[in-house]
DNA sequence: GTGAAAGCGCTAACAA
DNA sequence: TTGTTAGCGCTTTCAC
């Protein structure tokens, strides 16, 4: 049963000192050889890595950790890994970080105050070179701890004065001007618009830029028409059915993110509506799926690479050049519309 | 600017030896108190947490693993974390291991062998206390660097004869039996199967439970009809096309996933085909997409919470207890059909 | 260019 | 019940 166990004694795996030996170099050799710290010898580096190679070697990672106050670990910190824009973004973040010699810590903070607490402190313990929180906007009561402990930090749309986190805005305001655009030029004058949960800092945001930008169209803006959902599928349900209890309801909506929209589809379908015939839906994000519904989704799309292209280069500098007082702390991801099928004039036009 | 630093040195985190001056204990006290390991006196145990609380202290876990040997760190790894079955399952799996005070380590593989060859040496290196292999049947070439390392693993549907490793054996068949039978009921007996990538261990064990249920049911098994798909949105697309295209098409399919199905679901309304009038669609998975896609998805439920329990489960009892030769090293999940909205009886019944 | 040795922060064996 | 001490496997001075 036994496999070809070569060098090492029966059980024990095999440490830096068994690679060593069987190099005949000292540990410290081996130590550079793996790290390229210094200039070894390529008659003895040649020797060590064909050592490492014989005995299956695996370095330790929590010693190294120890020793160099170093773990290659960032976390990541999202919302709900069951919508689908999470997944898409830990994903990119996943390639960056691994193509640079990092592995990351993921977490759903389910916008549950208590777990984000959990989840900090946990990444906390395993020595997290850097944060990402990707919560957009639960996430004030937390930070402090990581702050406090000078590990860089990275948060989406929410600003931090401190030199150890940067942030990400989000400008959400191009993509819904866009929408609103689209709306008031395929016809529509009364436009919905199915919020986020308030407690969401980006949902809030959202919300915000929409007004502004029904302003902008010189589109009559309904306060009861802007209803605070979740950023679900099934409160993208709950927020229809809120919509069509009125006598002259809007002839669009646009929805706080796409889970919701979907919902909205398929109550719509449901009611016997036909969207977008009856009722034109946006939604927000541009998940892989959007492109999926009945009927394709039109919907404004904010990037997950670059968001975590974002979040990694902002990690990264604060990591790999900690004291350079010109950083950028800043970043910017912008959004735009994506027409698909989902919008047209409304009824009677 | 400076917060409250109470007791330790301006920069410097506390370690155990700050806890343990501060309480005026040895440093082993402060390590039984927080481990509850050994009688500690509620004196000193009191006065040890009031002086991690007032340090804020947090134990550096690479530390404990490195004398403990234990990481409290469960990997998983998926194929492909975009599909929502994978978050669905990992939001599971993680939910039960930090109640168990487990940290799970996430990879994705997508399907690349190179990809979960480095994310099992990485998980190796983090010295993962077990690995959750949920890949279902990718994964042979690189299973050995674990069970050869002695870390308990656990596999979806591929049985390793190996002391360390478990299994979790999926019974496609009872959902397929019932998703066939159900289309029969209907009237169906032209019954296509859009099969995943035969790379799969899984795709291929529902392509041959199909053919079985089919031939159960004394149903026609048409060749041209089994067609081999990816396990994406897509390849629902491109599966369509290839089943219109016959002269006497099937009035019904079942497809080896959900995302498989939506994407037919897609392709369907774009040419102007009705579901389920004109087509019956049956998914595999049950997404928590599968109830508001358009029409709700007619699907083969395979529970992610009682798969991630079971991994769960079979990863901790080879952790715990690990020479017990009595160990659970096998375990079921079942599978059953949900009805929905895209199954109805064929055209001109 | 290479090696010896100190020590990262902690647990566990042993003493007291 | 509590303290002392020896490492866990590695990186990193500091000699040579």
């Amino acid at each position: 049963m036994a496999r070809k166990t070569n060098y090492s004694s029966p059980d024990k795996l095999p440490d830096i000192r068994t690679v060593a030996a069987l190099a005949k170099v000292s540990i410290a050799t081996v130590s550079r050889t793996i790290n390229d710290s210094a200039q070894v010898s390529d008659r003895l580096s040649k020797r060590v890595w064909q050592a490492i190679k014989q005995l299956n070697y695996l370095p330790n990672t929590h010693a190294r950790t120890l020793v160099s106050g170093r773990s290659h670990l960032l976390g990541i910190i999202v919302e709900n890994i069951t919508n689908p824009f999470f997944p898409e973004l830990i994903q990119s973040f996943e390639e960056i970080a691994v193509a640079h010699g990092y592995e990351i810590l993921i977490s759903s903070s389910n916008s549950d105050p208590a777990v984000l607490s959990t989840c900090v402190r946990r990444l906390l313990e395993r020595k997290a070179d850097g944060v990402a929180i990707m919560t957009f906007g639960e996430e004030e009561p937390f930070i402090d701890q990581i702050v406090n402990r000078n590990v860089p930090i990275v948060l989406a749309e929410f600003k931090l004065d401190d030199p150890k986190a940067s942030t990400i805005l989000l400008d959400y305001s191009t993509g819904i001007h866009e929408a609103v655009q689209h709306l008031a030029e395929l016809g529509h004058r009364e436009i919905a618009f199915l919020a986020g949960p308030h407690n969401l800092h980006s949902a809030l945001t959202r919300e915000n830029d929409f007004i502004a930008a029904m302003r902008a169209a010189d589109l009559p803006i309904q306060k009861k028409w802007i209803i605070e959902c979740g950023h679900t599928l099934k409160s993208g349900v709950t927020g229809f059915e809120r919509l069509r209890k009125f006598t002259a309801p809007p002839t669009a909506v646009i929805c706080s993110n796409d889970m919701l929209a979907i919902g909205v589809l398929r109550a719509a379908y449901m009611r016997g509506m036909r969207v977008p015939q009856d009722l034109s839906v946006v939604g927000l994000d541009d998940i892989d799926f959007a492109e999926f519904t009945l009927p394709p989704l039109t919907t404004i799309r904010l990037s997950r690479i670059d968001l975590a292209h974002a979040a990694f280069k902002a990690l990264c500098a604060q990591i790999e050049d900690p004291h350079n007082p010109h950083l950028q702390r800043e970043f910017l991801v912008s959004t735009s519309l994506v027409v698909r099928g989902s919008t047209a004039p409304p009824p009677g036009r």
